[in-house]
DNA sequence: ATAATACGCGAACAGGCGTTCTATGTCAAG
DNA sequence: CTTGACATAGAACGCCTGTTCGCGTATTAT
């Protein structure tokens, strides 16, 4: 960090914070500089522009020269888009069919969402979700009405948590994957400690994503 | 919800939607009409202005009227600063000892929190997260690693998801609790379906939280 | 006192910006 | 073919908006 700091904020300037704040949380664009001067109460133009200036400089916000609405509030405010990830519930993972798989035409419908920090869940590319139901996934550690977040992809790591449609017993299931060295056969291990993994041949598991996180909401 | 759908969007519109989301990931503000017509290609500011009605019509933006900048995308893209929470993550959970709790003076270490979805959690008072040590809870369906959010509270209704400490057994466990009628005994009903129900004294209980969420990273 | 500095006001400028109007083109239904 | 609904261009209008500049008024150090 540089100098930041409050270094003693004049009255005007904490006026001029505290609104822009304000406005952004009612409309969700900043506001001008004459809206500004109007809602904090500063007499000219000038005047916000002067002490537009100082907060720029103590790393309050930033400004967008000559842009209209060029005011952003520094980092604790506001939050990027970036910080939060919609990920689209595409269906129910159920033992007897394979996971569904993302439409990709099926874009945000903002019932079937789920709002999850990227901190959980890295790049949001190729992510979506699925309602577990039923207790067939129980050895996964998880439960009906579980939801799990998946990430398309059919390379995955050794140890990594995967859905796999085994295609002999048609059945889906999620289980740390483990190739063999003779890359014929599969780990399957259950994420419960106490069940015990088993084998099957590589032709009739095909992997459907990656965990990346399981969310219980109770 | 209204008669929301992307009733077949025309491509240029879509590519429209596509460019304010962009434009808004990298700057903070939404784009001008000029802008927009420049980044989307297209011809003139009319049609960005037609266009726009007919997303405005589909719900799928907003707009301030006679504002600059003032279209804002429904609800999918834009998060509001409330929407997220950090919660410390305040110890770890064991078996053998009671669940740890909120110390109040010990704010926001950085470093030890989890950033998660308001929508998950609800209301941010009280709330805390625990991480799971061993496979102790295994019979709520929770592994070693997994991190429990909590809300601090010894009021729970029938059917919640608690952290108990039973200090005849000197034991932590998660469980659904159900107060018997005569208020003498607790039903506590393991989280896995597989596992049966059993009764405490409710004077060996203390319920020290309420479950909120569980989170699996994998 | 003098000068330097910070703070304050209002007006004006130039370009940004949303809107609207007219003219033209396309295409399927009547 | 005509008509009417929709799509497209381009230009013009008028308010919006950030910036700047000249001119004051305090406060403080020299």
């Amino acid at each position: 960090m540089s100098n930041s700091a409050i270094e003693h904020l004049t009255e005007p300037q904490q006026r001029i914070l505290s609104f822009i704040s304000h406005y952004m949380d009612e409309h969700d664009v900043p506001p001008t500089i004459r809206e500004i001067q109007k809602g904090a109460g500063i007499s000219s133009t000038s005047m916000v522009s002067y002490h537009l200036k100082a907060l720029e400089r103590a790393n309050l916000l930033n400004r967008y020269e000559r842009r209209s609405r060029g005011v952003v509030l520094t980092h604790p405010h506001r939050v990027s888009p970036r910080d939060i990830v919609s990920v689209p519930i595409v269906g129910r993972i159920v033992a007897s069919e394979p996971a569904p798989t993302p439409d990709p035409d099926a874009l945000a419908d903002v019932e079937n969402t789920i709002q999850v920090a990227r901190s959980l869940v890295g790049n949001a590319d190729g992510l979506y979700a699925l309602e577990v139901q039923g207790d067939s996934m129980i050895d996964a550690l998880i439960n009906d009405g579980d939801i799990v977040i998946m990430q398309r992809t059919d390379e995955i790591k050794n140890g990594d948590l995967a859905a796999i449609f085994l295609t002999d017993r048609n059945e889906s299931t999620l289980k740390r994957v483990y190739r063999e060295k003779d890359g014929k056969r599969l780990k399957l291990k259950p994420e419960n400690p106490t069940m015990k993994p088993f084998y099957v041949d590589a032709r009739n598991a095909m992997i459907q994503g990656k965990v990346m996180c399981v969310i219980r909401k109770t």
